[in-house]
Formats: C-alpha cells, sequence, structure tokens
DNA sequence: CTCCGTTACTACAATTATTGTAGCGTCAAT
DNA sequence: ATTGACGCTACAATAATTGTAGTAACGGAG
C-alpha cells in the first residue's frame, strides 16, 4: 500500500498517483530511468540528493511497482514504470514550448 | 524566473518543469482546476493544504504561466497550463490500470 | 586469508519546507 | 455600521530533506 501521508485522502487512484508523482524527486528518478537501468550512487549523482531521500524514494516507487532493482544491472523501471514514462515523454518537448513561451527556464 | 532551489541545476526545460511539478500539491492544484476556475479558499479546502503553501504555490504556477488569476472567476489554468493538463489527462485513465495491477491505491 | 573496491543502504544532527491557527485589509452589499 | 466574501500573511510547531559519515555484504587480486 502506497502511503498517502500527505494530501488526496480520498484514495481514488489518480490522487493517488499524484500524490507520489508530486514527491519531491520522484519525477526526476523516473526521468533518470529512461534510457535504461541506473546503480544507486549513479542515480544519486545524476539527481544530486541526499541518499536518505534517494533510498526513501526508490523503495516508494519500488512498493508503487514502478521501479525495481536488479542486482546485476542496478535500478531500472518496471513494465508499469515504463508505460508511466510514456506517457511522460511528450512532456520534453512541450517544456521546450513552454521554456521559449516563458522565458521561465 | 522560475526559482530551481532544489534540483536540476542544469536549466534544461525539463528539468525546470519536473522540479515544478514535483513541488508538493502542484500537480494536485493543476488536477483541480481541470474543470474551471476554483476560489483561492475552495481550491484550499478541495486539496487540503494551508493556506501558506497554497498561496506559495499558485504564486510559483502564476509565475511559470500555467495558472492565472481572474478577479471574478478565481484562479484557472492559463492557455499553457490548460496544454499542459492535457498531457496529463491520460494519467488519469492509467492510474485506474496502475491501481487494478498493484493493489496499491 | 586479507585487502581493496564496489555495491546498496543507514545514522543522525542541521537545515528547510510545510502545517495549522489566527487574523489582516479590501471591497461590495445590506 | 455591519456583515460576508475575498486573497493573502504571521508565526510557532511539526515534518521532510540535506550533508556527512559510516556500515555491512560481496567479489576479485595479491
Amino acid at each position: 500500500m502506497v502511503k498517502r501521508v500527505r494530501g488526496s485522502r480520498t484514495g481514488r487512484p489518480i490522487m493517488v498517483l499524484l500524490d507520489l508523482l508530486g514527491r519531491r524527486w520522484v519525477l526526476r528518478i523516473v526521468w533518470e530511468l529512461r534510457d535504461g537501468p541506473r546503480r544507486f550512487r549513479e542515480l544519486q549523482d545524476a539527481i544530486g540528493a541526499s541518499p536518505t531521500i534517494v533510498n526513501t524514494r526508490l523503495a516508494e516507487l519500488r512498493e508503487a511497482r514502478l521501479v525495481e532493482l536488479d542486482a546485476a544491472a542496478g535500478y531500472r523501471l518496471t513494465v508499469l514504470g515504463r508505460e508511466l514514462l510514456r506517457l511522460f515523454l511528450p512532456l520534453h518537448l512541450w517544456s521546450e514550448k513552454w521554456a521559449r513561451a516563458t522565458g521561465v527556464a
């Protein structure tokens, strides 16, 4: 069961998902795994967060069946995780449009 | 300029965007605005966060040109905000599949 | 067998973010 | 004058995150 300490006490899947994805570093971790498995430290260095929180988030993502640890290769997206990532890929292109439109990034 | 106190010090649009969307309540606020404008308090009640943080997040979202305040109607998504929301809509359906697959929500 | 590097991960104090409660200032209607 | 809706702020209490250090398990080289 994914903890929902924060908002969305309704238990509706979309709320639980938005809650999970809205936790610091979660989106970023999923994003960093887009091209294949990464080691714990490698991931930690890539995003620049503390090992404590990287480990916490990885545990949450594993519990949510979005990420798994392969002893030989490192952390990687599960089938579900890759599906989710696919939904997010359009963000990449859109973010550049957004940046141009706002001068914000 | 969107602050990037947290991760993503690269300045790449996708990183800035993931950082912004990864802040607590941001995804939820965008989601709550999907059906039209909401008043400050209404929004606050809907998500159950403190007025302090709701106001902080709304300010960030306004700076990012994703949300705007219409004095007559309340807070609402801008054109860019609606584009972003459209990218997120598939999450709704997928979240139910995810919930069934994991028993997690 | 021991030393060395790599692995995932934990301990813990310091710092930062968020909450919860109360309330302010403005405006419009009564 | 009062009331109510509105966006928003102050501030102390609590929770989340960081940064640094270090643990424990494993595998290969000497």
